[in-house]
DNA sequence: GCAATATACATAAGATTCTTAAGTATTGCA
DNA sequence: TGCAATACTTAAGAATCTTATGTATATTGC
């Protein structure tokens, strides 16, 4: 991987919901894939770093919210992660954090001045 | 001040795009004012602390976004901050920044599904 | 009148979250 | 066969904020 990433600072606190999201969605995913379809789903313009995916998927892990099953494709290694219960309600908390955010943010931005026209 | 957050995490990387935003819609602020004003606007969701607050406007200041003129109300001091030509620019360009960064989030976390329904 | 709260600024230490970088190893393609 | 892509790991450093502390004036309630 190369990875870097679209306009940074935005995105700092934004990873570990956007990975939730994913594995709520699609199930069951690999670290690489995970960054592959991130980078497709934002046309390229969020490139998610290893050094910041992996210790992330390590964290959440961790935390109980992912659980993690290696597989051998041949030889090379795999490590498929899938959402635990917590992670399943965890993945609903973050992305109504996020939801609260933008609107919040709509606000204080001036953005989409009430859409009652 | 106290001044906590809402959900932090997400906020990082938003304070300068608030800052340059705030100052363009009301043309000259000073610092506890744009605390209060944050505050208002967002509900008391977003409550900026002093610790970020006051080192930004010197940094924004010292990359010559902002001048700054001090008052005295009787003998307290007040700093009024006001957006440069460059810093207009800036504003300008900080503001696009986040809508993308919005607009990319959306396309990512499958919010707001195409409005061309 | 005096104490608590609000106004108003500044800055240093520590935490969090990322970027950059380096390492290891397998697979596919030209 | 060598380079790019796949796949994972971890450490050092940067950026951005929180927490904490300090200073001082003004207002409000009792």
């Amino acid at each position: 991987m190369y990875i870097a990433i679209m306009k940074k600072e935005l995105l700092k606190g934004t990873l570990k919901t956007i990975v939730l999201h994913l594995l709520e969605k699609e199930g069951r995913m690999y670290g690489y894939e995970i960054s592959q379809k991130v980078k497709e789903l934002s046309a390229e313009k969020i490139l998610l770093t290893e050094g910041a995916l992996y210790p992330t998927l390590h964290k959440l892990e961790a935390e109980g919210w992912l659980t993690a099953e290696k597989e051998y494709q041949g030889k090379r290694i795999r490590k498929y992660y899938s959402l635990s219960k917590t992670g399943k309600s965890a993945a609903s908390q973050k992305m109504e954090e996020f939801k609260e955010f933008m609107d919040t943010m709509k606000l204080v931005l001036n953005l989409e001045p009430s859409t009652k026209a």
